[in-house]
DNA sequence: CTAATCTCTACTAATTTAGTAGACAAAGGT
DNA sequence: ACCTTTGTCTACTAAATTAGTAGAGATTAG
């Protein structure tokens, strides 16, 4: 798995949003400025994450985002996942994003990836943001 | 790192190079043939692999291709990083294509993707063709 | 000389990435 | 009721990457 910009930015904002846990809503600007990240582009991403049930928000003046669970609720697998897609190197080895791929010729090298795989689909799915603050 | 095709195409045709290691050397249409690669496409695999010094070639009529090393003196690390760059997951860990990248805003990030980087850097460079025949 | 094979360069279609732009909707304060 | 602030939604785009294909040229064996 290769990160993209976009899941770098989504787990900094869950950072900062599990930073500022039980402290009301963050704006966007807000949470843009304290990590570096472009507005616009922002604001997509925590559509996504809201969308998929990591956070709640309000609009108008005084409005903003917020925790929708616990940090110590999501792991960084799902959200990567969520952005990314597969953990996996390469799909033949992957759970959720499986496809045929042409190293299944080879079971030696199925076996080699598939033990990566697991080592960074375990990794990541035992931290939690509430390890990351 | 998330393999491309050309990286896992790259493998193959390395394992079954090693496969035949001291049997003379074997055609491109051969290679293409017993691993399911696009004949034009692995050309230009073999030629990278062999401008890096992996193989060794003979045009002409029963001309080919053949390793110019034992295949366990090559690891699976250093040809994906040949073909596809970093073997770490994001740039920000990545030892031979470090760049910077969001994430480190975050140290904490930093160190989970580095343990992540040396267990996949680890594996790579202790498994050989050696070990994928 | 010719056929087989590797070599080299160029081209391309489709996809992904990393955003930007702008109109719209809702909430709060006056 | 109105205005300002903020989130929501959709569309667009430039650049890079991926996964090849195409074709001419160079070498070697016979």
């Amino acid at each position: 798995m290769k990160l993209s910009r976009k899941s770098e930015y989504a787990c900094l904002a869950l950072i900062d949003l599990s930073e500022h846990y039980n402290q009301g809503l963050a704006k966007i600007e807000e949470i843009s400025k304290r990590k570096g990240i472009p507005k616009k582009y922002l604001e997509q991403i925590l559509l996504i994450l809201k969308d998929a049930g990591y956070l709640k928000s309000r609009r108008g003046s005084e409005g903003g985002y917020m925790l929708a669970k616990s940090p110590n609720k999501i792991c960084i697998a799902e959200i990567i996942r969520l952005i990314d897609g597969a953990l996996a190197p390469v799909g033949s080895v992957s759970r959720y994003f499986y496809e045929k791929t042409p190293i299944e010729k080879s079971k030696k090298l199925i076996s080699v990836f598939r033990g990566i795989r697991d080592y960074i689909a375990k990794k990541m799915e035992t931290t939690t943001f509430q390890d990351l603050i």
